[in-house]
DNA sequence: TGTACATCAGTGAACGCGCGTTCACTGATGTAC
DNA sequence: TGTACATCAGTGAACGCGCGTTCACTGATGTAC
């Protein structure tokens, strides 16, 4: 590989992470594709010599999203012990994630709209493969705290839902109650058999 | 009220629910104004002798939606008995649900837009207080089995979070699993202290 | 090693398109006398 | 009751705008001899 090409891949990179920062604090809509590249400190026209089109972009976008997000979430619940579900939904649930949604988890910004507009099936695959991933973690925690897999496919909708909707609720009273109720119901529905 | 404000309000109505349905169908961004007045039998231009701009007809939209939404599931849940919760879980969290979004809660085509390009205020408070009046409504569920309004938040959350991601994974084998994994959960939850 | 040519990542203007909104208009309804 | 005028819901073409995508181009990198 020449130096065009490692250089090529870092352009890819630049823009898939432009990207990811856009998609996850505008949504998939509101990422354009000059938007993307101006992040990137690149100009529109470049793009197709890197993605077929938006709808490439979105699918590989959200795979790598995905596994980051994973990845970061791994870390902190893996250094937690016997409270490792504890901590994920205090972290995943809390007014910081709620009002930093551009280093925050994907979902939220394209959950719904991948079931409507942007709904190719590359998006949904990557959507599909990474959040089974995610559920095979969550049956590994540790201290034998693991969830069966339906178990923390709950927990997982039960994360989505609240965040989501505490943030399009944000400023009103509900919003905060919202992340508290989740919280409650996780660990409810945990203490149970 | 003469004739012609009597035609008037029955025009508005259409309009309202030609945008209800596109709502639920397509998301806020999906449903276009002249989308929006086709199905309603007029053209484009007629539309601002009824409202100041899209944004408002997004708020009053979502307010009217909610409403008919929840006084369906009322109905159903209330002559459902001591059962009713156990109804509610299998009635939103159904396959059928899932795959007629025209017909159903507005909430998953809704709430990830309203957190982004369309949070308008009016948008937002309809939101928050007609989930305030489904919160509530839970409260006085027949046969001592209300909940409390945690729970009845924490509910709220899954139901609209497993719902979304059973739709955007439609197809794969995880979507009809989500659906019954958020039913379990909330079952779990309340079968707890 | 030096020169001539080929490649192709990235530029930036232009494309067609659908969007929300505006506006001059039309014609049925409502009011005044 | 009949006539002249005012109102205004609804029409449909046009507006500016941002979108995803295309395309002729440029200039640095890579290859051939």
């Amino acid at each position: 590989m020449g130096i065009r090409d490692e250089q090529k891949e870092r352009t890819r990179q630049d823009i898939l992470d432009s990207a990811i920062r856009l998609l996850r604090g505008r949504g998939i809509s509101g990422a354009s594709v000059s938007e993307v590249m101006k992040g990137a400190g690149l100009t529109v026209g470049g793009f197709y010599a890197h993605f077929d089109s938006k709808e490439a972009l979105v699918g590989v976008c959200l795979r790598q999203a995905l596994r980051e997000r994973w990845s970061q979430l791994l870390t902190v619940v893996q250094s937690s012990g016997s409270e490792a579900l504890e901590v994920l939904l205090r972290r995943y649930l809390s007014r910081r994630h709620r009002d930093n949604p551009a280093e925050g988890c994907p979902l939220p910004a394209v959950v719904g709209e991948a079931a409507h507009a942007y709904a190719s099936p590359q998006a949904r695959d990557a959507l599909a493969e990474e959040l089974g991933a995610w559920a095979e973690g969550l049956g590994t925690l540790p201290g034998g705290k693991g969830l069966r897999r339906q178990q923390a496919l709950g927990v997982i909708a039960l994360l989505f839902g609240g965040l989501s909707l505490a943030r399009a609720l944000k400023g009103t009273s509900l919003s905060d109650e919202i992340l508290e109720a989740c919280r409650a119901l996780g660990r409810a529905a945990m203490r149970g058999p």
